[in-house]
DNA sequence: TCTGGGGTCCTAGGACCC
DNA sequence: TCTGGGGTCCTAGGACCC
């Protein structure tokens, strides 16, 4: 059997590139990718944290996640730009139709990221197949790509982190004593800070160390994990480029409050418009939740959660709204929150449940025709009256 | 003026059943 | 007085990803 030419698609700081292509389409002068900047969240509401760096940025140790407080430590000329999520979604859609017009074999990751199996495409080298595609991204476009070509989806996504941005790399399997086994074993896909520090206490610095490691002695301190991670650092991955859709798991929304909350009646409030988004969403996913899950997160920074099964799946966001209430008063502390969230899961397609005659058939025709208005007309067109009260 | 939001997957431990 | 044991379902929490 041939190997498999797989491609991980990747666009170099995301948010960032994307904000200087739609900045400089407006006409701005300056291309913010050139200069220190970031996008960040909004500090006067409390969700100040880095979402993306220029390469300039990146320079003076600004690293994604972090706060803006300190990454305006590190670099005090820094320039700060609102993340805007409408732009991305349309370069990301404009992007992930371009690249389907090469192989049908086609998965999209993330927003920013795809794979694309182009074993049966291939009429030039792979370098060069790659190359088009990154280069046709950027004219049409105008933002740059990096792509990692391997022969499975581990290794390519390796490979597309290699030499940003704009570049082709590849990572084939001669090539991961050279190219993969010297990198820190943090820069493994699926090695994170527990992990890293773990290995780093076994002796294991280098993902070289860890491919090298006894795998039964991997398997008794990290159970499954412990397998899977010796597979990727010996470039190990059976997984497709899987073309369907998966089938959504999960579905939140959660929300850091502008100041914290210390009263229920208060967040009662907030977790009615938390159960109007999830609720909207499922109905739109055609979909029945069967958990509803209430997550706080206190001043201090401690998260908790809690959780109800309901005996009969639902749709309805009255009735999500009302578990939520009832859950968040179990749970609650008492103390300062900083963040609550609403959390459907156990999502099936038919609600396998007796609509208990006339109730829930009603509300769900009222939620249903909610749902339709607002799609025509906007979701300011039917406001809560609770809500009215608190716009500022 | 520290610390987003939306996901997936895994595990430990308790409840419950036979 | 010395505590079975296996399977399944459920909850809470945590690690990881972008």
């Amino acid at each position: 059997m041939k190997d498999q030419v797989i491609f991980h698609i990747d666009v170099n700081s995301a948010f960032l590139s994307w904000t200087a292509v739609h900045k400089l389409k407006l006409g701005d002068e300056e291309d913010i990718r050139n200069i220190p900047s970031v996008i960040g969240g909004d500090e006067e509401s409390r969700r100040g944290v880095v979402l993306a760096k220029s390469n300039m940025a990146k320079s003076f140790g600004i690293i994604t996640g972090e706060s803006l407080f300190v990454a305006r430590k590190k670099c005090p000329g820094l320039k700060v730009f609102s993340s805007s999520f409408k732009i991305y979604n349309y370069y990301s859609e404009k992007m992930m139709e371009l690249i389907q017009g090469y192989s049908p074999m086609f998965q999209q990751y993330s927003i920013d990221e795809c794979f694309l199996d182009v074993t049966n495409d291939l009429k030039t080298t792979p370098m060069e197949l790659a190359s088009e595609i990154k280069n046709a991204i950027y004219e049409t476009l105008g933002f740059t790509v990096n792509i990692g070509i391997s022969t499975n989806k581990l290794l390519a996504k390796m490979a597309s982190e290699f030499d940003k941005p704009n570049k082709v790399n590849t990572l084939y399997p001669e090539e991961i004593e050279t190219k993969m086994w010297p990198l820190p074993v943090g820069e493994l896909f699926m090695v994170g800070k527990s992990a890293n520090e773990r290995f780093n206490k076994m002796y294991i610095k280098t993902i070289g160390d860890l491919a090298h490691h006894d795998v039964n002695i991997l398997t008794e301190n990290f159970k499954s994990y412990g397998r899977m991670i010796w597979q990727y650092a010996n470039g190990i991955d059976d997984s497709k480029v899987s073309v369907e859709a998966s089938q959504i798991k999960v579905i939140s929304n959660s929300t850091t409050l502008e100041k914290d909350i210390i009263k229920q009646g208060e967040a009662n409030i907030v977790l009615l418009s938390l159960a109007e988004n999830v609720a909207t969403r499922l109905r739109k996913a055609n979909k029945f939740a069967g958990t509803v899950s209430v997550i706080i997160r206190s001043s201090s920074f401690k998260d908790y959660s809690h959780q109800k099964r309901l005996s009969n799946k639902t749709t309805s966001t009255q009735e999500i709204y009302e578990i939520s209430k009832a859950l968040f008063k179990e749970t609650w502390k008492r103390e300062p929150i900083r963040l609550l969230g609403i959390q459907l899961s156990s999502l099936s397609d038919e609600g396998d449940r007796q609509l208990s005659l006339f109730e829930d058939k009603k509300k769900g025709t009222i939620d249903k025709t909610i749902d339709s208005i607002r799609e025509k007309y906007g979701d300011k067109a039917i406001v809560r009256s609770i809500f009215i009260d608190k716009k500022k």
